[in-house]
DNA sequence: TTGACAGGCAAGCGAAGACTTGCCTTCACT
DNA sequence: AGTGAAGGCAAGTCTTCGCTTGCCTGTCAA
C-alpha cells in the first residue's frame, strides 16, 4: 500500500486519531498509559491489544515513532508526515492565474 | 457519524480520492464524465454505481455540491471543509511556549 | 410518444478492518 | 530462582466497506 493511503486509513479511525491527540498532549506515552488516558479522558473501553494494533498502524503511517527503554515502550508523535500531507495535497490550494 | 469522521472517512480512499483531483482540473463534471476521466486518466475500472457511490460519499462530508440540471447533474468542488481541517487539526501545530 | 440517455435505489457478496481471546516473551525487582 | 508487570503474536469473530447486479425514475429528442 503506498504511503499516502497508509496515512489517510491511519487517520480514518476516530479512535486512532484520539491516540494522536493524547500524544500531543504529552508525548513519549506507554501503551498502558495511553490506555489509561482513553478510558479517562474519552469514555473508550478498547482493550489494551486493540490500542497495541492501533499503534502499530500509527507506527506503520509514520505518525508514531517508538523508543524502547527496558520493559517499557515510549510512543512518541511524529507530526512530520501530517506537515508533509498538507503542504503537498493539491486540492487544497488556488489554481494558477 | 460526526463531522470529522465522515470527512476522514471520505478522504480514506484513493478513488475518492481522484475524483476529488479530477473535480479540481475540472469543476463541475456530471458522473458519466467523471467516469470517463477515471478510466482514461488513471485506468480505473470501476462501474458507474460504484462512482456513484462514492460521489454520495464525498456529497456527505461536504467535499462535493451537486447542481441539477435537467436531466444532467452537475458535481462541484468544495474545498471548504479540507481549508477548515487543516487550520482546525490540532496535532499539526506548535505546542503554546 | 417512444426510445435513449443520465442518474437513483436496494439487495447481496466478498474482502478488509476492528476487536477479542488466549498464550508467550522479556524485563525488573525481591 | 521466581513473581508480577509491560508488551507481543496469532487465530477467530463480527462488522463495515467497496462493488456488483438488477431494476426503476426522470428528462430530452426524434
Amino acid at each position: 500500500m503506498d504511503a499516502d493511503q497508509e496515512l489517510f486509513r491511519a487517520l480514518g479511525d476516530p479512535t486512532r486519531r484520539t491516540i494522536l491527540v493524547e500524544l500531543a498532549d504529552r508525548d513519549g506515552q506507554t501503551l498502558f498509559e495511553i490506555c489509561g488516558r482513553l478510558v479517562m479522558k474519552h469514555g473508550l473501553t478498547s482493550s489494551r491489544q486493540a490500542i497495541s494494533q492501533h499503534l502499530a498502524v500509527l507506527e506503520q503511517a509514520g505518525l508514531v515513532r517508538a523508543r524502547r527503554q527496558g520493559r517499557y515502550k515510549f510512543r512518541h508523535l511524529d507530526t512530520g508526515p501530517l506537515r508533509a500531507l498538507v503542504e503537498r495535497w493539491p486540492i487544497d490550494r488556488e489554481a494558477p492565474p
